[in-house]
DNA sequence: TTAAAAAAATTGCATATACAAATTATAACA
DNA sequence: TGTTATAATTTGTATATGCAATTTTTTTAA
């Protein structure tokens, strides 16, 4: 393919400035120092996600864990199933109308303690990664889309 | 789960602060902005990236291809396989070694150019989101990133 | 020039992700 | 109270992702 002068300014502003391509590129780079830190323990990145996000908030619908997380439910339902399966997740109706009691079990918080040095040494290699800069605006911006989340 | 202070600390300083929690978020967040906007078009954001890093840097092996991406050798090789099935990409030996000429064909480069006014408003909608200042630093620690990739 | 070594690419398997469709459960109302 | 409307969840299907193992290709060495 020869490109044009203006072909290749659109290349190139998309190649350059795609936030979705950032993102995606970062993603595949940081999880992996996550997961390849946690790969002992038998978690990935992604499952500590869902357990944390079901401490922080407590009692909670899978519709809210949902929106905080941004996470089509269909999503949430198969990660549910399988953190059930290693014991990690509890999930029972508690009676009071559609909420449902998803609580982290004793092993999934002896989990979470385990894990917790190795989760410090990765984000300790994410930041030097990233850049401090970089990883507090991460950061920084992440608490803005978790109140987002909350209020509804 | 009753938390003792310690313990409650622990959780949040992994629900508030882990970078791959964040990002993954934001990956959700964002790539939908995007899929959203590339979906009447039939191609995914990650789809078009793939032929964004061919266009933007010529004739390449997959081995470079995937360094700079920082994506496994068999996630791009099915990826391919997707974009060959679409006639977007085109892959053949070169016979230069294992040198293999992988290119976007004119029914790729056609792809792109009927995208982009989508990918332009995802783009604002994104940095919307994001807000400038993370927009631009997550742009500019993309390009650091693709630099390391380069040489070598 | 052919056999062994090395490197690259692909395939098997598992999880992550989302959209659409189907199912199930809840709520509302007649 | 039983039927319908609504909301939540799960299942089907497809792509994205990576690790491990296999296969293919290329290089090296005999």
């Amino acid at each position: 393919m020869e490109l044009s002068a203006a072909q290749k300014k659109m290349v190139n502003s998309i190649a350059t400035n795609c936030l979705s391509v950032r993102l995606r590129l970062m993603n595949r780079k940081i999880g992996a120092i996550y997961d390849e830190a946690l790969r002992p323990h038998g978690i990935k990145a992604s499952q500590l996600n869902i357990l944390m996000a079901v401490l922080a908030f407590g009692r909670a619908t899978s519709r809210q864990l949902c929106r905080v997380l941004h996470m089509d439910t269909s999503t949430f339902s198969r990660a549910v199933a399988r953190l059930k399966k290693n014991q990690w997740l509890q999930v029972e109706p508690s009676g009071e109308g559609k909420i449902l009691k998803i609580e982290v079990t004793k092993e999934g918080f002896e989990k979470i303690e385990q894990v917790y040095p190795d989760w410090q040494r990765a984000q300790a290699n994410a930041v030097e990664a990233l850049g401090e800069s970089t990883s507090e605006m991460i950061i920084a911006s992440g608490n803005k889309h978790l109140l987002d989340g909350i209020t509804s």
